[in-house]
DNA sequence: GGCTGGATTCACT
DNA sequence: GTGAATCCAGCCA
């Protein structure tokens, strides 16, 4: 993809106004364009939603963090995490509803001269690299708290306009052949729910890492301990 | 008010 | 493969 504005027309909001783990797969191949930087989408995580998901943000109610997960579908919720790291969602289910995809991974196929120069620190990058992970996608396409809340629907055709600020667009849709699901990456409770899709073979896909407990006081607890095996 | 753990990434071995 | 970095939401006293 290279210079000027894809041409792909805008979701409509009720793309979104269905169960996450619905959407998920469905966003495979779909492209989220924020600024100059477009990605297509090449991983994603479905949480929250009608049945309860202890893993989601929102399993324990509203709070004002994850009040975006809780309104109109197809906006973006934000969070920090780790002290560090952003990470950026989907808003699925009409309003009052807590569920959202997490955006995991996706190929950089416009600006990428802006994403580089994000992502690297003056260190060489392959553009595989540029958003294969929740945190570096979010950086690549240069979210951060300040866009909690964005609204990614579009009225209307893009074409001949100016996008607004984030614009989910249709892409080209993964085909559903070509289309994995597993278990979610880095959670501590419901493992084995298969709700992480991805497209089989893609490069920009993540590598999957079971969830690792941290230990904060490595001393405290070193002594006197069993060797683990 | 203190403590714990986290939807991660990167440098280093 | 392992561990550090670093801030904050949520829980509990």
């Amino acid at each position: 993809m290279g210079r000027g504005q894809l041409s792909f027309a805008a979701l409509p909001r009720s793309f979104f106004d269905r169960p996450s783990h619905e959407v998920a797969p469905d966003l495979l191949g779909r492209v989220l364009a924020h600024g100059s930087v477009a990605v297509r989408l090449t991983e994603v995580e479905a949480y929250g939603g009608p049945g309860e998901d202890p893993a989601a943000h929102t399993y324990r109610g509203r709070t004002p963090r994850n009040a975006v997960m809780f309104g109109p579908p197809g906006h973006l919720y934000v969070y920090f995490t780790y002290g560090m790291h952003f990470c950026a969602n989907l808003v699925c289910l009409p309003d009052g509803f807590g569920s959202a995809v997490l955006l995991r991974a996706g190929e950089v196929v416009e600006g990428l001269a802006e994403a580089r120069a994000r992502r690297s620190n003056g260190k060489p990058l392959a553009d595989r690299d540029l958003a294969r992970g929740p945190a570096r996608l979010a950086v690549a396409l240069g979210l951060m708290r300040e866009h909690n809340g964005l609204d990614t629907i579009m009225e209307g055709s893009p074409l001949g306009r100016p996008r607004q600020s984030a614009t989910m667009l249709e892409g080209v849709p993964a085909d559903p052949s070509s289309i994995r699901s597993g278990p979610r990456t880095g959670i501590s409770t419901a493992k084995e729910v298969p709700w992480r899709f991805w497209i089989d073979g893609d490069p920009t896909v993540s590598p999957y890492r079971a969830h690792v407990p941290r230990r904060r006081n490595a001393a405290a607890t070193s002594v006197g301990e069993a060797p683990s095996s």
